[in-house]
RNA sequence: GCACAGGUGGCGGAACUGGCAUACGCACCAGGCUUAGAACCUGGCGCCCGCAAGGGCUUGUGGGUUCAACUCCCACCCUGUGCACCA
């Protein structure tokens, strides 16, 4: 028989036969309905597992855990987002190589993992470094560089259904071949680039936010780079649209509608006068949300990207405009923040005129303007835009209060001066990673034939196992000083060639992940399409609000190509993700960010040694809602801890033969039957917590010999998925076969929902002046006669005649006067 | 500035569809057990007045609707997060 609740006794007793038995693993050809759970994939750092990442895991295993004993074939896999810049520093510092570190912190994050009791699927343990893996990376990046998008059919095709058009085609083939490149989804591109000098790598619009370094928090330089892009902006458009058919958070759509940024407006057209040229030849177009403003216009502003594009293209600008589009285009985005929205700009001596009323308006040049942004160029309309009258303000521009005209549009777009246009803040993906420590980009570049894709058949690209790969100053990977490795024979020609050197950035392998899980094993192709057709989409996708923007929409994004390419069955539907929930953070004691540098990280391996994965787990359910952030409380566990306790000493005595339950205690207990169940389903794991918390306090009131067998099963399979340890060992204890996770989920009557009796509650002038028992299926008419016979009501009443009563059923009575 | 979330005891928080505000847990106080401590058990615990019985007040602020408002409506204040010169 049992003795004490010692969690080290019995945690990794279970852990160890529920591995031997498999009873996590799914099943890829069952006939039972699926349910495919899944939690972002953690990053293997150095640093271990955080209590943060138990709080995502601990949820959806609960989540699992109940629907696998509802009966589903349940899908919960793990693996690893191991490339990355993190490893390879961390392997640089420890002068190791960035495989072996990886293999080093996958092993501490498993073994911290596993003494969690997760019901993970490990069988189906993915690696996004493992050649095997990202073998697929690089060959979905070979149908990004084979594709382009058709705008009119709205899907992605291959790029040899591109049509040509005819003065391209008379041009001959480098024509043709220019033309296709300029329309593959995966495009090489001279951008300017973030480039951070302290980590000596390019990073993305959305990792350099603010002119931060998001890996260092350093300031971020400038540089100009041939890039490899992804054309992610031809699906601006759906990546909006689609949100109406999934179920996400409100506020995970609103951040992902806000960060693609639709502005419905105009393009119209100015001519313009250049001094030294004929008029007429040259125009500017403008991108705006009001084209009713248009009689408002007073000045144009183009940005110094634009101004640049004119000044390589032969116009004899004025000295000081050059100079001005010169200084603003080295500025960096940080410098651009410190000088707060102080406009700047200059004059530069072209004139445009008004196509609505053919005024003639000055055309500056000012870094107000965004070159990246809409067609890089604006109308000043000052009396309507704030930004626009300051710098009419600023430059003594004149400001008109001219009426706005709703029909200006037409007129413009019959004119041939303008038409609707839609416009998006989201920018092409800059896929290139100056870097040793990500898939390398499967092309070679020969300096007769240009770029040719590695073949098929010749994939994976491996990574070269080499000592030294630490970056360079010089912007290159360190790939390129690998010479056995760079250079190759030419594909096309059999010459002398080298290979691209930039590698992926770590968002690549976590963009198909959750398909890989279907079949993990596949040497073939990257998932059988049987086994997505049964898995995907994915039920439930929880993760941190910190991946709404990027891995989310990156992740949606390379679905979807696939999707369009037919390489997803079409049946599994546009969206990987049918539900997407969120998680908070833990915070420190105190509610302080947990942060190596105050010193108040909380290792998840002392706390298991402490009180054992189950008080974990369950602590961590307890601890506030599971969207709001919450901070770490030692004292807390403590009654966590009590509460486990408190069950497992319920189960000390046996039940007597004739234990029978108090109808107050059976109604509770179908209460909480159904309360954790719903509670489960909508993620509100602090109050199914408290919930079994108020139905043991109850039972252990009752006395433990009171309490039936069947009593006890269905407590412990309620919480089963919240402590599974102890309740398998209890579970074993009381004599029942198989495993407690394989259990019937338990189901309450809803006729024991309602007890017979219950407090009414009685009002007065809407004060509650007294409440006494009465039967459920009181009448309303005794309910008040009672209510009114009452002596405090009448003492309340003190003589006046009840001017109102109102009878809620099964609650109270209202009198008022 | 825009978008989103939030504001309830000493603390984390609960409250169905408008129906007993403060469940559950923590901390604290008193008592029991103990040589002692830990653990455990019992009781108390929103605020104010009162020895008590009892009374009054209370969900960020101010108003409104209602027999009844944490919940709905209007105006405002504060905190957090994301985006931000996006035309």
């Amino acid at each position: 028989m049992k003795s004490g609740y010692t969690p080290k006794d019995i945690e990794k007793k279970w852990q160890d036969a529920w591995e031997e038995q498999g009873i996590y693993h799914a099943q890829d050809n069952a006939k039972a309905e699926r349910f495919y759970g899944l939690i972002e994939f953690p990053y293997p750092s150095g640093e271990g597992l955080h209590v943060g990442h138990p709080r995502s895991y601990t949820a959806l295993d609960i989540m699992t855990r109940k629907k696998r004993m509802e009966g589903k074939n349940v899908m919960y896999p793990i693996g690893w987002d191991a490339f990355g810049l993190p490893t390879e520093n961390f392997a640089i510092k420890h002068k190791i190589k960035p495989q072996d570190a990886t293999k080093q912190n996958v092993a501490n994050f498993t073994r911290q993992i596993k003494s969690l009791g997760l019901g993970f699927d490990w069988s189906r343990e993915i690696n996004t470094t493992d050649p095997k893996y990202y073998k697929w990376t690089q060959w979905m990046f070979l149908k990004f560089y084979g594709s382009w998008y058709d705008a009119e059919k709205k899907t992605a095709r291959p790029i040899e259904e591109l049509p040509i058009p005819k003065n391209i085609e008379s041009q001959g083939d480098a024509a043709v071949a220019t033309y296709r490149d300029s329309k593959r989804m995966a495009y090489k591109a001279t951008t300017t680039i973030n480039w951070c000098p302290n980590d000596k790598i390019g990073l993305a619009n959305e990792e350099a936010q603010g002119g931060i370094c998001e890996r260092c928090g350093g300031k971020v330089e400038k540089r100009e780079k041939a890039q490899w892009m992804i054309r992610i902006t031809a699906y601006a458009e759906r990546l909006i649209n689609d949100l109406n058919d999934v179920d996400y958070l409100d506020r995970i759509k609103a951040q992902q509608i806000n960060w693609i940024g639709r502005s419905e407006g105009a393009e119209i057209l100015f001519m313009l006068s250049v001094p030294g040229q004929p008029d007429g030849r040259h125009g500017v177009k403008v991108f705006t949300t009001r084209p009713d403003t248009i009689f408002g216009v007073t000045f144009l502003v183009v940005s110094p990207e634009t101004a640049k594009s004119w000044l390589d293209t032969g116009w004899n600008a004025p000295d000081n405009v050059k100079e001005y589009v010169q200084s603003a285009l080295m500025r960096t985005d940080m410098e651009r923040m410190t000088e707060g929205k102080t406009k700047t700009g200059v004059f530069t001596e072209v004139t445009a005129t008004n196509p609505a009323n053919q005024e003639k308006i000055p055309v500056w040049v000012s870094d107000y303007v965004l070159g990246n942004y809409g067609t890089g160029s604006i109308m000043g309309v000052p009396a309507q835009d704030e930004r626009d009258r300051a710098f009419a303000e600023t430059f003594y521009l004149p400001i008109s209060e001219a009426a706005n005209d709703e029909m200006a549009i037409d007129a413009l777009e019959e004119a041939g001066q303008g038409k609707r246009a839609t416009t998006y803040k989201l920018r092409d993906w800059v896929f290139s990673r100056q870097r040793y420590w990500g898939e390398p980009i499967p092309m070679i570049i020969c300096e007769s034939c240009g770029i040719i894709p590695v073949h098929e058949s010749e994939l994976p690209v491996m990574l070269p196992d080499v000592d030294a790969y630490e970056p360079t100053d010089t912007g290159e990977s360190p790939l390129a000083a690998i010479d056995e490795w760079v250079n190759v024979t030419c594909p096309s020609c059999g010459g002398e060639a080298k290979r691209e050197t930039d590698t992926m950035p770590n968002w690549a392998g976590s963009s198909w992940y959750f398909m890989r899980y279907c079949d993990p094993k596949n040497d073939d192709a990257f998932a059988d399409p049987k086994k997505l057709k049964y898995w995907m989409p994915v039920d439930l996708y929880n993760g941190g609000m910190e991946h709404t923007t990027l891995h989310l929409l990156y992740s949606r994004f390379w679905y979807k190509f696939l999707w369009d390419l037919g390489l997803v069955p079409e049946e599994c539907g546009s969206e990987p993700y049918a539900k997407r929930r969120s998680h908070a953070l833990i915070l420190g004691e105190g509610g302080v960010k947990m942060s190596k540098s105050k010193g108040n990280v909380v290792n998840p391996d002392d706390i298991v040694g402490e009180y054992g994965a189950d008080v974990f787990r369950v602590y961590e359910m307890f601890i506030g809602p599971f969207d709001q952030d919450a901070p770490w409380d030692t004292n807390g566990i403590e009654g966590v801890r009590r509460f486990l306790e408190k069950v497992w000493r319920l189960f000390d005595v046996a039940p007597a033969s004739d234990a029978t339950l108090t109808e107050e205690v059976e109604t509770l207990l179908h209460q909480t039957i159904k309360k954790v169940g719903d509670d489960i389903e909508t993620m509100n794991f602090n109050t199914a917590v408290s919930t079994m918390m108020i139905l043991t306090n109850a039972l252990t009131d009752l006395g433990a010999e009171h309490i039936s067998q069947e009593v006890r099963t269905d407590l412990l399979k309620i919480l089963a998925p919240f402590a599974p340890h102890m309740t398998e060992e209890l579970w074993s204890a009381l004599g029942q076969s198989g495993s407690i996770h394989k259990a019937e989920w338990p189901s309450f009557d809803e006729s024991k929902l309602q007890a017979s009796t219950f407090t009414l509650v009685v009002q007065v002038n809407g004060k509650v002046r007294d409440r006494f028992d009465v039967s459920s299926d009181i009448s309303e008419e005794e309910a008040t006669k009672q209510a009114l016979a009452s002596e405090k009501v009448q003492a309340s009443l003190d003589g006046k005649a009840p001017a109102k009563i109102v009878y809620v059923k099964g609650r109270l009575v209202s009198i008022s006067t």
